[in-house]
DNA sequence: AAGTTCCCCTGTTAGC
DNA sequence: TGCTAACAGGGGAACT
């Protein structure tokens, strides 16, 4: 669920409150959190260590400590609270981090879907390898349209499935590709090798004034969502198409239909975005 | 090689 | 009303 806007919101919060603060201890209820090391070790490893610097990259949270890299990825409700007492109910908490300010950093997780990792810290964080399979975020001024023209024009795959591709532009889930296609005038199911280098532009153009957007309302939250420290976002009040069926299209007045691109829940106004 | 399916999880929702 | 089955979803492994 959470998407680059969410990812990053909780990011930005998560410096305010840690720049500098120390990791005392750490508990990990859940052993399978930790992807590429047993318990102890990254216990032991990331004891004592300090939180310097905070990046996103598509979809993955990145602290900077002073001798490692953590990474996270939050998947489906992945959160991470703060705490000066801790709660009664820890059914959902994970992994909790005693801090030198007195705090607990909780990360919570119904689905138990979320991992983190520890690296030694890198000067090129997108050669750790929880990047491997992750392109250019879709902020990166690297990630172009004529690179993403070129990554995607010879496939058969319907649009939608390209944006949510992480190998080819990370940070863009099922909600964003959804607003991405209507703002484009795109329909989703649209095979790949139809879409043009001018498509291109206009994808790339929506797909950075969507994501800014939707950083600067604080995310999307929708459902029972909500991001770490109980933040709420709102721009989810500035969808367009996501979660509107059978409502009117703003533009048209069609109502928006629901539909399945690739087993994904898709949300389309079929008279504005248009099957190439 | 590219594309598809399965799997990991559990709270919510649809269906009977 | 109460129960069960289907569903949701990101990413990696396994498979076609």
């Amino acid at each position: 669920m959470p998407e680059a806007p969410e990812v990053q919101t909780v990011l930005s919060t998560l410096e305010t409150q840690l720049k500098d603060v120390m990791i005392i201890d750490g508990m990990i209820y859940y052993p399978s959190l930790i992807e590429n090391a047993d318990v102890s070790s990254f216990l032991q490893q990331i004891k004592g260590q300090s939180f310097r610097q905070f990046f996103r990259i598509g979809k993955y949270l990145g602290f900077t400590l002073d001798d490692y890299d953590w990474i996270v990825h939050l998947r489906m409700e992945g959160k991470f609270y703060l705490y000066t007492t801790l709660p009664q109910d820890m059914k959902h908490i994970h992994a909790v981090f005693s801090l030198n300010n007195g705090q607990y950093l909780c990360y919570h997780d119904t689905r138990k879907f979320g991992r983190m990792a520890l690296y030694p810290k890198v000067e090129e964080k997108e050669t750790l390898p929880s990047f491997k399979n992750v392109g250019w975020d879709c902020l990166d001024p690297r990630m172009t349209s004529l690179y993403f023209y070129q990554r995607i024009h010879t496939s058969h795959r319907a649009l939608k499935m390209a944006l949510l591709d992480q190998s080819i532009m990370a940070g863009i889930g099922n909600i964003y590709a959804d607003e991405i296609c209507f703002a484009s005038g795109l329909d989703p199911r649209t095979k790949c090798y139809r879409i043009s280098k001018k498509d291109c532009e206009t994808i790339l153009y929506h797909t950075r004034r969507i994501i800014q957007g939707a950083i600067t309302y604080g995310g999307t939250t929708i459902r029972s969502y909500t991001s770490s420290l109980g933040i709420t976002g709102r721009f989810q009040l500035h969808l367009k198409v996501h979660q509107r069926k059978g409502q009117p299209c703003l533009i048209c007045q069609t109502p928006i239909i629901k539909t399945q691109v690739g087993k994904r829940g898709t949300y389309i106004c079929p008279h504005c975005q248009k099957r190439k």
